[in-house]
DNA sequence: CCCGATCTTTACGGGCTCTTTATGCCGCGT
DNA sequence: ACGCGGCATAAAGAGCCCGTAAAGATCGGG
């Protein structure tokens, strides 16, 4: 099941309130609400919404001085709402630190494609997952999404070449890759005959990642079949 | 001399355009102009600007696929005036890339409060350090919020293009970036040949960040891929 | 319109990488 | 013991990629 975002919605008005998260939740989009800025901002501090909706016009505090208080420590997008449409008030809003302003009246539709917009400069911000794409066995760790390659903690130089079957390597970890396969798959079709290329390869990827070349310990040989990197 | 956004404003209708210009340049961004969609897009290619605004209502080429076409290379923001104030619209522009949507007629304070939040999400775009926007490494600080680099402290100057290079290395600090995709990054789509342009700004580029510009520390090379800024 | 800054383009030397050849090892079957 | 097939390793030459300089083109500010 993918992670469905999760949105803080801060209004008091409770007919625009449920129009709100009516359309939210019709995207399956998590939803907190909150009538007050004091309950608002106490939701947003304890949940850590992805996007927050915020009213301008709530009885209990002003809405510029809760765009401030928002931005004094959460990047979280602001989407603000409100039903004054003065120029004024949309750049004060905006130079707070709101990421988008709408003026009610306004449709469902738009509403949730600025959700989106939001969602999507959040997605290209945030920092990767650290963990994917990673390989270990042994003192050997291969990084795909960085192009690392460490030994006991410290980095190796790889060429082109020699990353690449790393690579292919890595994808098919403990199980046997053909002479054929690492052929065409480096060095594409009409050269499966040069075993030698991968001999030579292979000579140079353990001198630089094993610690004793001449007894394998993860770039294991298969005779008369291919190679396979030890998984643990 | 602070460095000064470069922004490209894409409409055909020359009122609007010198009103649009002027609310810019009132605030000193430097600005690039085109009327149609075919010279537009050749701008946003040519001159990589910081932000695009851009008109729905072009006579030569539909607006939601001027915003596919710059979408298919470039995170450029995109913030649409239109016309058309249908909800329809803003949704398909929104969703085809745009960041944001505003309806004529419009404030000049708004349409530029608008620019200020593009910006701001451009400083803090991809940003491994979302809280300062500071990138460190040695004696190199880059703070993409503030377009400043300092090596040891003293501030270095550096031209747009060899920024612009620093900023992507930056947003993917440790990986390798492929000539590839700065080409595309910087130069825009078509010029994914001219990996020359590449070498001679990172050359500039270590002869005024490296400490030993022909031993690099900090801008490592990998050969036959791409580039790498060293993290820790 | 001029001048300086910046970008583009060309040229070239040097180093890295890949390819290719040569040699020796090991295990196995005869 | 010998030959053979498959494998490991070294080493050298060729070619490609990279770094750097520098000239020409273009941009932009005054």
């Amino acid at each position: 099941m993918p992670y469905q975002p999760l949105i803080l919605v801060i209004e008091d008005d409770e007919r625009i309130r449920r129009f709100i998260v009516a359309g939210l939740s019709s995207q399956s989009y998590r939803v907190i609400e909150a009538d007050r800025a004091a309950s608002g901002l106490s939701l947003a501090g304890s949940h850590a919404p992805d996007i927050i909706l915020l009213d301008l016009g709530l009885p209990d505090r002003d809405g510029v001085e809760i765009i401030r208080a928002l931005r004094a420590w959460t990047q979280t997008p602001i989407i603000v709402v409100s039903a004054r449409g003065h120029e004024r008030s949309k750049v004060v809003a905006l130079d707070a630190g709101a990421d988008d302003y709408l003026t009610k009246p306004f449709g469902v539709a738009e509403l949730l494609a600025r959700v989106r917009v939001a969602l999507r400069h959040l997605a290209t911000k945030g920092a990767p997952l650290p963990e994917s794409g990673e390989f270990r066995v042994g003192e050997l760790v291969v990084n795909l999404a960085e192009r690392t390659v460490l030994v006991g903690g410290e980095p190796v130089h790889l060429t082109r070449t020699e990353y690449r079957i790393m690579t292919i390597l890595v994808r098919h970890a403990g199980k046997v890759v053909t002479h054929q396969h690492l052929l065409t798959e480096v060095w594409g079709p009409g050269r499966s005959e040069e075993t030698q290329y991968v001999r030579v390869f292979m000579a140079t990827l353990r001198r630089k990642l094993e610690p004793d070349p001449a007894r394998p310990r993860y770039l294991l040989t298969e005779v008369g079949v291919g190679y396979r990197l030890l998984d643990e």
